[in-house]
DNA sequence: CGGACAAGCTGA
DNA sequence: CAGCTTGTCCGG
């Protein structure tokens, strides 16, 4: 018991960028029961006063002089509960890097010096509940899974976009429960509620009496902080819920795999007939059987679909930036360059550009001298073209870049993927090139190629409703193909799961890009695994707890501007 | 991180 | 040696 006359000392870490350390302030009587772990102050830190979070609260350790510590000089607020303070610093060990990051998500916007009303609706729910993986079907309502999830009581729901959460949180409040929508609820969240929901940064919310932590399409790639540290919401989640004992329920279509390793037996899955329901009618089209070397993007199951006046159609085509290519017609040689034999583009009517070296040339073929050169992989406008006279209707063109409205009302898009996060509502999705998504070099290419066909089936639709998605493919047999073919995700998950097993990637084990001046010899002195790839380093270890312990162990050369990704999202 | 302070460089 | 730049270290 700590005796009510000693002084009270706080640990407090600054919120400066770059300064991990921990500053001891005396607690003035006057604040002491203000003051709790969590709670942010203002400390005067050598010359200036900064702002900081209480992470420790106990009697003098003697680590500097009492007659030395310096008083809080104010308490701003109510600052994020002691088990998330906890968990911060566990987030900060797991993803390597900094826990001021985590900590400003954590806490609330704007100062809160009072807590508001705790409202509740929900009767406490003493029966036991249950953890595990959710799948549900790809074009199906979500709502019914989640409603469900957060029926025993204070629940925190992570959707992965906003859009998402406004909608859940809409059905919740009509459905009769108090729903504490962050980041503004977060005072709300603190003070006690029956749902407190947001995108992935809630994880990381208060919630008062917490009994679930629920992740809504827990398979979705937003879920992950893109700025290091790469937390990712579904692995805070099963941490945090484990850490407090409540429930965790991971609900998608398509659950990855590390959702699918943490649950073990805990899966629900819908009868295979409401999964084949609820998706939509999937076309595979062999695109080696259309065009043995193609010239053209458009299977006649595209066209057929594209002349088709009643039906919306999105076509996506893969990641921008990839080199175009030409070939010529007569020898099939690939145009390169010159001067440094990098494939070239077409720049404009009857020139050739090298991306590389700028060299510009006729358009004729360098081999056998012909003019007849034909498109390996045309460009977006190219397409856009090609879509709209086989079409015969206006296309419109849709880039991630232009903005975040709905664009044109029209019959017909054409994009990148991005084209499926701004069109809401389609009745085909045609994959021109699902190839470029398959083989990505990225372990996770397969899990987020299914993403793709998941997003797409929720915009067409069950097959009931006539939703359909053309997927031209050289794969026709790849698993994740067979998957959406047969409207079973876990024909992939299958597959996945050994060869991730067999080649030591996540779930299975753990990797980490490094990148940055001295990269490879800061990593020498560790005891992991490296190996060069484009520039940086990535290292691997069994686990994500022996990556971290890992990195961890040696300390980073002062002045290094080492670049430490754990679980990198683009690897 | 940003300020303090010390050591090093320049020009008269 | 004043005046300035550059580097290192510390903060409770």
């Amino acid at each position: 018991m700590l005796d009510d006359d000693a002084p009270l000392v706080a640990r407090v870490l600054p919120d400066v960028s770059g300064l991990e350390k921990r500053f001891d302030y005396l607690v003035p009587d006057a604040v002491r029961d203000q003051v709790r772990v969590g709670t942010i102050v203002r400390i005067q830190l050598g010359t200036r006063r900064v702002g900081g979070w209480v992470v420790g609260l106990g009697p003098a350790d003697g680590t500097v002089a009492l007659d030395r510590l310096k008083p809080i000089a104010k308490v701003r607020g109510w600052g994020p509960a002691p088990e998330v303070i906890e968990l911060a610093q566990w987030g900060a060990w797991r993803w390597c890097g900094r826990i001021r990051s985590i900590l400003t998500v954590a806490s609330p916007a704007r100062a809160v010096t009072r807590l508001a009303a705790p409202a509740r609706s929900l009767a406490p729910d003493a029966s036991p509940g249950w953890s595990g993986v959710v799948r549900i079907p790809a074009a199906a309502d979500p709502y019914g899974a989640i409603r469900e999830a957060c029926g025993a009581g204070p629940a925190l729901v992570i959707v992965p976009s906003v859009a998402g959460v406004q909608v859940v949180a809409a059905r919740l409040r009509a459905d009769g429960l108090a729903v504490a929508v962050m980041p503004d609820g977060w005072s709300q969240a603190m003070a006690g509620t029956d749902v407190v929901i947001g995108a992935r940064g809630a994880v990381w919310a208060p919630c008062s009496g917490l009994r679930s932590v629920v992740v809504v399409d827990e398979h979705d790639e937003s879920l992950q902080e893109e700025r290091n540290p790469t937390w990712h919401a579904r692995d805070v989640a099963i941490e945090r819920a484990r850490r407090s004992g409540a429930e965790c329920i991971l609900i998608s279509p398509a659950p990855s795999l590390t959702a699918l390793e943490w649950a073990g037996t805990r899966l629900q899955r819908p009868s295979r007939l409401a999964e084949r329901n609820g998706w939509p009618i999937v076309d595979v089209v062999d695109m080696d059987d259309v065009e043995p070397w193609v010239t053209s993007m458009l299977s006649s199951r595209l066209i057929q679909q594209l002349r088709n006046p009643d039906r919306r159609v999105i076509c996506v085509h893969n990641s921008p930036g990839r080199a175009r290519r030409l070939a010529c017609r007569a020898c099939r040689t690939v145009a390169t360059c010159e001067q440094c034999e990098a494939a070239v583009e077409e720049w404009d009517e009857g020139t050739l550009s090298c991306r590389r070296c700028g060299t510009q040339r006729p358009k004729v073929c360098g081999h056998c001298g012909s003019g007849a050169l034909a498109n390996l992989r045309p460009g977006i406008k190219r397409l856009r073209e090609e879509l709209a006279a086989a079409a015969g209707r206006e296309v419109i063109e849709v880039s991630g870049a232009d903005g975040d409205g709905e664009p044109v009302d029209a019959g017909i898009y054409v994009g990148t993927e991005a084209v499926l996060h701004r069109i809401r509502r389609a009745d085909t999705v045609a994959f021109l090139d699902l190839d470029a998504e398959l083989l990505a070099p990225r372990y996770r290419a397969a899990e987020q190629a299914m993403g793709l066909l998941v997003r797409a089936a929720r915009l067409v639709g069950p097959r009931a409703d006539g939703g359909r998605l053309i997927v031209q493919t050289r794969l026709p047999r790849h698993p994740v193909v067979d998957a959406a073919l047969y409207a079973d995700p876990g024909r992939l998950a299958a597959t996945e799961q050994a060869s991730r097993r067999a080649l030591g990637f996540p779930p299975f084990g753990a990797l980490a890009s490094v990148g940055g001046t001295g990269a490879a010899d800061w990593l020498a002195a560790t005891d992991l695994v490296t190996a060069p790839i484009d520039g940086r380093m990535l290292a691997r270890a069994p686990s994500w707890a022996a990556l971290a312990d890992g990195l961890a162990a040696v300390p980073r050369p002062p002045g290094s501007r080492l670049r430490v990704v754990v679980d990198p999202p683009r690897d």
